[in-house]
DNA sequence: TTTTGAGTTGTTCGA
DNA sequence: GTCGAACAACTCAAA
């Protein structure tokens, strides 16, 4: 065994983060120089390999990484590669004596990081850590010692043994291995788009990286948290925190954020019922992440199997309309194209136009799933996979098949004031609100004074509501 | 083992 | 405009 002074390398994965970081306090614990490991593997069999707009994200992160590191005096190392080979390498290279990460739950990984566990702790120290949930997937059982498949005894469970946890500590300084490492220069990954550069409109949206975490997480307890149970199910207004992409990359942990939600509810309590309303949906991330655990075929099988009966339609156009926003329904066209442009879609209109391609278009939920994997910032497999079989109806603890958003009533409901519609779908702007979210109901005279042409400067509706709808519940009924 | 109550986010229809 | 019921049964979790 190599010498307790060796150094140790800190893998980084989804933990982009230098505070309430398990694997990277042990090793400062430890006074083991320091190396600091991100690897980009695209290799590893099984693995969902990351989308266009993650690796937008990856980039902007790992850059705010690299600057956080140097001013408390590491280096973080830049390989790319698969996972086995590339470690092997960097521990000869630096002679290391331990390895230590943070563990992930997707079932590539569970399997990738089982086998080098079991390979290098015959030579070196191992260990990994908690760095990404309250409650590990095994953790949580029910009575009967299965994992649960209700999302509300789960979380229940949860919130009686203690949200709270002990985070780890920020290092001030870091310890960084003296040698001479080979680091791959960022820009040499091409994680950013060119030609064309379709992230140009991400960047005002977004500062991905450990400190726009901290801050993101601050003005929604400062700003947003009093009035988030309303305010998070209206589409134009900022209601919600935008945390996703900040936790799926791990830049800040879901334990920070407990901390400064009970933080705030301890000076003011009346924020109690708002504070849970929000740490329910912390809450519905370790669900799914403990759904995906339990069973890792769910971003591909339908996690309930008489949906495998389900006649889905192949058609094309319809699937290239929704992805494009020429639906002809303006909210779910809106949403569309807020994804498109900023990587990002509202809550609600992730269930609007989930449930658009599904139940209105007949189209396999696997395939909306592949598009929001590619287009997300916070593409995550777990949440990803689990939401949409929940509006399907094949997933654990699902909506009912016959709960059919209607897209009129829901952008009338929570675009009230047509600001979501019209910022995203600027060629209806001028409509009036009465017929805004079903401009096909407006007269001549109305269409013509807002400049609009359906089936020239927006498509006429590519189904209709109430037909769609009646297809939908036989079909469905039909399971 | 059996029973009982409950289950994220909705829509439509008819009174 | 508002309200309750129907939509359909089934599965889950705990007593």
């Amino acid at each position: 065994m190599p010498e307790s002074n060796a150094p140790a390398i800190v893998w980084l994965r989804q933990d982009l983060r230098l505070a309430d970081n398990p694997a990277l306090a042990a090793t400062v614990a430890s006074k083991r120089p320091l190396v600091l490991f991100y690897l980009l593997d695209d290799d590893t069999p099984g693995a969902w390999r990351m989308g266009g707009a993650s690796r937008w994200w990856l980039h902007r992160s790992l850059d705010a990484l690299v600057r956080d590191v140097a001013k408390r005096g590491g280096a973080l190392i830049l390989r790319r590669g698969e996972a086995a080979k590339e470690l092997s390498r960097l521990i000869k290279e630096c002679g290391a004596g331990a390895l230590y990460w943070n563990r992930s739950y997707e079932p590539y990984a569970v399997k990738r990081d089982t086998a080098l566990k079991d390979k290098l702790s015959k030579q070196i120290d191992v260990q990994s850590f908690n760095g990404a949930l309250l409650f590990e997937p095994w953790t949580v059982k029910s009575k009967t010692g299965e994992p649960y498949k209700v999302f509300t005894p789960f979380w229940r469970v949860c919130q009686q043994s203690g949200l709270a946890r002990p985070l780890a500590s920020s290092p001030r300084k870091l310890n960084g291995f003296a040698g001479d490492l080979r680091s791959d220069a960022l820009a040499s990954w091409k994680l950013l788009p060119t030609n064309p550069n379709w992230a140009q409109s991400f960047e005002p949206e977004w500062t991905p990286g450990e400190a726009g975490a901290k801050q993101s997480l601050g003005d929604f307890v400062d700003d947003l948290l009093g009035d988030y149970p309303t305010a998070r199910d209206q589409l134009g207004v900022k209601g919600t925190s935008r945390l996703s992409p900040h936790l799926h990359f791990g830049e800040i942990s879901p334990a920070q954020i407990v901390a400064a939600i009970e933080s705030a509810v301890y000076h003011k309590p009346a924020l109690r019922s708002a504070a849970d309303k929000f740490l329910s949906e912390i809450g519905w991330r370790e669900f799914s992440t403990h759904l995906l655990f339990h069973w890792p075929t769910l971003p591909e099988a339908n996690w309930r199997d008489t949906f495998d009966a389900f006649p889905w339609r192949k058609d094309e156009a319809p699937f290239k309309a929704w992805t494009r926003g020429q639906t002809g329904y303006p909210v779910v066209d809106a949403a569309m194209r807020e994804l498109w442009a900023t990587g990002y879609m509202h809550n609600r209109a992730r269930m609007i136009a989930a449930s658009f391609l599904i139940k209105h278009l007949l189209i396999d939920w696997r395939r909306g799933e592949a598009w929001f994997w590619d287009t997300l910032v916070d593409a995550d497999l777990a949440n990803n996979a689990a939401s949409w079989q929940w509006v399907a109806g094949s997933g654990a603890d699902a909506s009912p098949y016959f709960r059919i958003f209607n897209p009129v009533a829901q952008g009338q409901r929570y675009d009230a004031d047509g600001a979501y519609v019209r910022r995203w779908v600027p060629e209806l702007a001028r409509l009036p609100n009465k017929v805004l979210h079903a401009p096909w109901e407006a007269d001549d005279a109305t269409l013509k004074a807002a400049g609009v042409t359906l089936g020239k400067t927006y498509p006429h509706p590519i189904v209709d509501h109430a037909a769609a709808r009646k297809q939908a519940l036989e079909a469905f009924a039909g399971l």
